[in-house]
Order: structure tokens, then C-alpha cells, then sequence
DNA sequence: ATAGTGATTGTAACCGCTTACAATTTCGCA
DNA sequence: TGCGAAATTGTAAGCGGTTACAATCACTAT
């Protein structure tokens, strides 16, 4: 039963050719007939077999290597960037394939890495510019025409969220998070346009996406008398952060205010059932790590939006004569 | 000029020994005489040789990981534990060693790592007493007997920044922080030490270590009449939020409060030139990397501690008749 | 001296994959 | 139908280590 895994050796002698025919057809290498091509693809799928990385690395006498840039240079720190970042890993340590944060700023980047996922790219981003010059291969996480890309449906899930408290039967809303960001736009858009569609007022409240920047922009809010009975915060950490607030206030969540956050971030600093929007981030990166190899063969470039998922949680309740 | 890295076969040459003896140098096999083992060292160091890690992982089947394993399961998103893991990760990656977060739990590991990072160990940790059992070589971030250990000198560090306030002029000081870890118990400690040398009176304040905690904590204390000129604070994070805390209420930072923070992160969420004590957490991380070859090679446990380094920034002023 | 030991060291066969080069097949066309 | 060029495939030499096994060496007990 211990069967070990399958070598290029047993794929040759499965497939009737020689280990060098199937090295040409892992590597795309256009030498090789196309009908001979299909068979030892087959036997490939068939066998589940996979290169070893290290074997390749040996080989190659260099290693891949996959570049992330973060939009600033700070961001490497949320857990939202934490977490992408450490699904990517799942996927490309096995692999061999060596991670490099890069900076905002790309160029005179001593080594180029093989490719670069790019996070929130701005519309015509200097990054995309320089890598496209270069040659090198890129994936983005935001959409953008042209490009490959990824990304979680914001502006769905913004309507998710939205529809989940106006279901509840709240009239009363908010959103928190304004700002100029891609992300916090299609954010922002979905929960006017889901308010809008119910019939229910809603408001915007600016603030960041941290947890510090929620309470406060909560709190200050509340203090002038801006009111909600239910509050639709654009990140898990500044709805945490939103929900303190309004505990400091005197005012129960969700008795008297409920608060949908976006991310579904499995563990924040504060202890909280949070009611939220799901991303999946495992697949987003998988699906990232998916555009990055068919950037590197060169197909056409594509997008793919990744359905969000409502997470009941515990901080939204029903307006008297709503139901949830 | 482009002289390509040394392999086995330039030790083995230059030092007049085979292949075969030079790898059983490097692997610490006792097979070899002594003093050939040393004429090869010499030779390695002489050399810069370090043995290509693609090519170990192909010859031994298998890679090398090094399991990490933090105190709770959640830590891992704070900013600490990330460029903890990320200066790691710069030894590691190239070295083709792959790193696991660990659970808390360590029981019912399908694989074993090949050596293991203790993150935050109390005393009778029964993760130690697992390891221990299974023969997996570990060190622990933080002090223990016994063990391989690195850590910050926290009491050290907590003594520099309260006598940065005191000898600023402060004789009012808070510390905030107070709670049941080694860390923060070192911390307050040095803290207080430090202030009844200087003769200044200081107050404790509960809070763990995140943003909104610290402001919280501190809002609390001041609006109940809790009076302090100077704050140590047990981390940069908890730090940003006292001074959010004490902006919202009106008290000028550094004007009419000093703040110090600790950790040294360099890329807060909240914009703001802390003075704080700054870990060197590159320098642990590598230092914690020599241990674990130590400790895999079998030698006696010893432990480590890192200097800090007091870095000045804008949140400390003189109070009057004191001199900064 | 001399065979018998254990301690050291050298030799060479892998590990899994890539690729230059040689060998073979397939075709287009005279 | 025969020939050379082009297309395809096979062969084998690395890539940089590890390690089982054989070969030496230095001594010790006859």
C-alpha cells in the first residue's frame, strides 16, 4: 500500500516514450507531436504526477520565485494581507517556490522574480507599467480590464451584507468605511445600492479599516447624533472596532444595533461572533496561483470573481417586526 | 569576476579529502578523524561553502521544516509573531527549510518537524514535555532553564524606557500592560524597579497589548481621574491607542503626557513617531536559528538574551524642570 | 613478524529532472 | 521511387549532495 509517488520514470515507461519526451511536454516545449503530447498529458493526469520541485531546482541550478507588492509599503502587517499571504505559502513552499515581498516601489529590483501578484492595483498603476515592460509575468487581486486578475465580488457581497439587515427589517443604516480605495468603493456601491433597493435610508461614515479607526469613527458618529440601527462596516476589524464603540455608548449590540462586517477574518484581536461576509481566501490564492502559470504560458489574460458567503454570527438581531 | 558558489567537489578537492568524508562532516557523522574533520571546516569557512539545499532534499527524499508554535491559536495575526515569522523566513526560504505554524496543541502532528520554535513558553508548558518526549530539538522565545532560549531583555528594556521618562523629569508614571504573561510580567517589573530608583511614583493599568485595548484601558483610567505625566507601555500597539485615547480627550501627547512604547514595530497601522524600545527581532530570529542547529546537533541547552535599543522619537517631552 | 580489529576514507551508484546531441521517422518533391 | 530536410524522439551526461560498501591504515595480541 505505501506506493510512492510517481516519478517522470513511470510516466515515460506508462506513456511508451522516453523521459526526455515527457521533460519537453512538462515544460511546453513545442518539439514534441501533438498526438504524443495528449497521451503522456493523460498518463500525467492519470498518475496525479507532479515534478519535483527540488529535482527541478537541481536541474535548473535556480529556483522560482513568485513576487507579491502590496499597494504601500505597510500593509504587509493587516491580517488580511497576513492571511493571503500565508495561503499562497500553503500552495507554493510544497513547491519550492520562494515568496519575496516587494515594495510598493518596483523598480531597481535587483533580482526580477519569475512572476508578481500585484494587490489592489489603482487604474493605471506605474507597477503594471514596469512589469509589463519587463516582461514579467503578473496576476492582479482587484479587477482590471486586460490583466489577469482575481478577486473576492465586493460589491455582491456588499449586497449581501446590506439585504441581510434590511431582511432583518432595518431602515436605519450605515456604512462604514468610506474611502477612495477600489475596494471600499465596490463595497461602499453595493450597500448604497442594496439600501436603495429595499427602500431603507443609509448612511456613510468615514473611517479606515482598522479596528481603531472604526471605534472612533463609530463613536464620534454616535456622539453627534448620526443613528442606525444597523451598521455595515467594510472590514471585520473596524466592525470590531465599531462594535466596541457602541458597547462604550451604552448601546447593545445587536438589541439595539446590529453590525455586519466584510472579510470574515477567522481571528481578531477582539473576542466577538461577529457577524460577517466571507471571503475564501485559500481559494482566491489558489485561483491567483492558477492565472500566475498561465500567465507564464502565455495564454490570453482573464478575471475571475470569487463568490462571498454570509456568516451569521451573533451581532445581528431583527428589528421589532423584521424577521432574519 | 563571476566565480560561481563553491560545491562539495572544491572542499573535497582543496582540502585533499573525498566527497564522501566532506559530507559526513557536514552531517556530523562521528566516523571522521578529527583532525581531518577540522581541515575541512577550515576549508568550508575558508570557502563560504554552504551545502545546496535542493540537492539535500533530493538525495534525503525530504525537505526540512521547522514547526512554529505560538502560546494561543490566534497570535499569528499579530504584527509581532509576523515579522517574527518573516525575519525567519529570510534564513529559511533560501535554505529550502519549510516552515509550519503549529497549533497550540501539538498532540496528533502527522509529521514531525524537524526542530521546533517555542513561541512564549510558561513554565510547565506541556508543549516542552511533548517535544521532549518525541526527541524533537526545540527553542523557546523566551527565557526558561534548561532550554535552548533567545528573548528580548524585557526587564532591561522596561527600565531604559522608564528612566527615559524619569530622567525627562516625570515623577507621575503609568505603566500599561499589567497582565499574567512572562512578557508582561518582566515588563512591568522592570518598570517598576526602575521608578523606585528614580524615586517617581508609578501606577499600573490593565490591558493586554492591541490598539483598541490601549486606548480603551487608558480613556477608562483617565475619565475615572487616573493622573499621570509619563506612560510606559507594554507594546507599541497598546501605546498608539493610549495616545489615540488621550488625542480624544483632549491631552496633549507629548505636552502634557510622555508616552513609551515597546517592540519597536515599524510600520503601525496609526501614523506616529513613537519612542519606544525596539527589539531587534532580525537578530533574534537568527539567533534562534543558530539554537536550533545546536540543539539538532546535540549540544548543551544555553540561552540568549538580545540587547534593546531605546529609539527616540516624538512622544516624550521634558516635563518642566526635567531635562530630555 | 602476522593475522585480526576497529577506525578512517575513497568509490560509485543513486535521488528526479533537464537538455545537448545523436538517432530515427516522416514528408515534400524531383 | 528515392533523397535530403524537417520533425520528432531517444540517450546519456550532468546538477550537488548522500551513503552503502569496499578499501586502507594503524595498532594490538599472538
Amino acid at each position: 500500500m505505501k506506493s510512492t509517488r510517481p516519478t517522470i520514470d513511470d510516466i515515460a515507461r506508462e506513456s511508451g516514450v522516453s523521459t526526455g519526451t515527457v521533460s519537453r511536454v512538462l515544460n511546453g516545449h513545442s518539439t514534441v507531436a501533438s498526438r504524443t503530447r495528449e497521451r503522456v498529458q493523460d498518463v500525467i493526469a492519470r498518475l496525479g504526477y507532479a515534478p519535483d520541485p527540488a529535482a527541478r531546482h537541481l536541474s535548473w541550478r535556480t529556483g522560482q520565485t513568485l513576487g507579491i507588492s502590496f499597494e504601500r509599503d505597510d500593509p504587509v502587517l493587516h491580517p488580511y494581507s497576513v492571511l493571503f499571504r500565508r495561503a499562497l505559502e500553503a500552495h507554493t513552499a510544497p513547491q519550492g517556490v520562494q515568496l519575496m515581498d516587494l515594495r510598493a516601489d518596483l523598480s531597481r529590483l535587483t533580482r526580477l522574480p519569475s512572476a508578481v501578484l500585484v494587490m489592489h492595483a489603482m487604474d493605471g498603476d506605474p507597477r503594471l507599467n514596469f512589469l509589463r515592460d519587463r516582461g514579467v509575468p503578473a496576476v492582479l487581486i482587484g479587477h482590471q480590464p486586460d490583466f489577469f486578475w482575481v478577486a473576492p465580488d465586493d460589491v455582491g457581497g456588499a449586497e449581501l451584507a446590506t439585504r441581510h439587515l434590511t431582511g432583518a427589517g432595518h431602515r436605519q443604516l450605515a456604512f462604514l468605511g468610506q474611502g477612495p480605495s477600489q475596494v471600499a468603493q465596490d463595497r461602499e456601491r453595493g450597500a448604497l445600492a442594496a439600501a436603495l433597493t429595499a427602500g431603507a435610508q443609509i448612511i456613510s461614515i468615514a473611517s479606515d479599516f482598522t479596528v481603531l479607526g472604526g471605534y472612533r469613527a463609530v463613536r464620534r458618529a454616535w456622539e453627534s447624533g448620526v443613528r442606525f440601527t444597523g451598521l455595515f462596516a467594510q472590514s471585520d476589524e473596524s466592525a470590531a472596532g465599531a462594535v466596541a464603540a457602541l458597547q462604550d455608548l451604552g448601546v447593545n449590540v445587536p438589541g439595539q444595533v446590529s453590525v455586519v462586517g466584510f472579510d470574515g477574518l477567522p481571528e481578531l484581536p477582539i473576542n466577538l461572533r461577529l457577524t460577517t461576509v466571507a471571503q475564501d481566501i485559500p481559494r482566491i490564492a489558489s485561483t491567483a496561483l492558477t492565472l500566475v502559470q498561465e500567465a507564464i504560458v502565455g495564454l490570453p489574460p482573464r478575471g475571475e470573481f470569487i463568490e462571498v458567503q454570509l456568516i451569521r454570527g451573533a451581532t445581528v438581531a431583527p428589528f421589532p417586526g423584521g424577521k432574519i
